[in-house]
DNA sequence: AATTTGGAAATGTTGGGTATTTTTGTGAAT
DNA sequence: ATTCACAAAAATACCCAACATTTCCAAATT
């Protein structure tokens, strides 16, 4: 008999090196506009000067670094406008995907919203409490989740990928508002509520009005 | 005294090769589904093994080849469903974009849009007389000159780029309707005039009436 | 039908060579 | 003494070639 690798979830080392670089990315271990020299990432995230290409030219497409020719790479830069433009792209995005979701979602897809709205509560408990990085990354992982499945529906491959790529350059300032304690749970946890309401009620208007205001509170840390 | 390079249009190798596969596969001659063999690429268009996987890579951020795990690169499909999805994407950036650009807009914005415009229809006039791959390829250059203009003082660097990227995977669709000669030239040339109208008169929702038109006019053969 | 097997192709590594950028160092001029 | 220009040098990115490993596919065998 033949056992096979059960686990699969990163086939490729390309897969593994974009992954650990993008987690590093989103928690600030590499700062926004720091140089990216190929031999120091190879001695930290192993792999060979191919691979290490290779990934920083995936991470730059999908604008979580920045390549130029004969320069090298670095962290994408993180001004205020870019936080604004990124936000404001993930929103517009978002809005058209919730729309069609809303048309397009069956039962199932309500039960799944359900269930990662609920993975979030709980996780958002679990941060108040003590906030190490282990709390943090679950959190992270579960926010992610519930803001998948809410588009998960929209039948357009397109739109979930460009939510994806956006939702991991935005990444980086939400976990920086809750690094600085800017984040206001209490504000999020009632749009989120206002979500999955208009979500179950096929409201796609209270959606878009909760989902914007789900994405400002990321932005303006209060008011 | 230094001289430098003052050419500087594709310094690297995979900026070229990107550029030269980006090319074929719109005009046609890579077709969708083509697996793309590393080894025959090279021999076809020149580099090494590395560069040719990097570049594929890039491509395939941009949406034009797809790669899976362990099996390679192949050229992105194109069912109808694919282009009902990239239109339908593109159509919402561009909608967005463009009530962006009218409100932010300046003089000289809407200096370059008449400028694109009128090259455009220079182009298309040539082509009507005779279509052989050279006016084709210097109409698609002013296609996409104009569309770039119509968003350039969107603002939104991100919005530009999903443009770009989304416009680069609609080439195909319209240089194939213009090799099977199913381009109503004289609807878009009507829509693209009401659409340098409505910029000139800062009507954004004439605007995007107009260039729903002029996308439709790409995925409907007729009517 | 299920398994083996062999080749094709993708993936990954190592090493080396060239060109460009960046830094460092030196000397002259203010 | 400080500053500036310019050149040497180190660092780094970019590219290529050859080799090893893994995986996939399909024909051949049992």
């Amino acid at each position: 008999m033949i056992l096979r690798r059960d686990t699969q979830e990163d086939d490729t080392v390309i897969a593994m090196l974009a992954a650990a670089i993008r987690r590093d990315i989103s928690f600030g271990t590499l700062l926004p506009d720091q140089k990216l020299k190929l031999q120091a990432l190879r001695t930290r995230y192993g792999g060979s000067n191919h691979s290490m290409r290779e990934t920083l030219r995936l991470l730059s497409a999908e604008g979580l670094v920045e390549a130029t020719t004969q320069r090298g790479f670095r962290v994408a830069s993180a001004t205020e406008d870019d936080v604004r433009d990124i936000l404001m792209v993930r929103s517009e995005i978002e809005k058209i995907a919730i729309g069609l979701a809303i048309e397009a979602g069956d039962v199932a897809w309500e039960g799944r919203v359900i269930a990662a709205h609920h993975a979030l509560r709980k996780a958002e408990d679990g941060i108040a409490q003590n906030a190490d990085d282990l709390t943090a990354m679950q959190w992270d992982e579960a926010c992610r989740a519930f803001s998948y499945s809410l588009i998960d529906a929209c039948g357009s491959p397109r739109l979930i990928d460009l939510q994806r790529k956006l939702y991991n350059q935005s990444r980086r300032f939400r976990l920086a508002l809750l690094r600085e304690g800017q984040l206001n749970f209490a504000r999020r946890c009632a749009s989120q509520q206002a979500l999955v309401d208009a979500v179950l009620a096929r409201n796609s208007e209270a959606a878009i009005t909760a989902l914007m205001a789900d994405i400002k509170s990321e932005l303006q840390p209060d008011i």
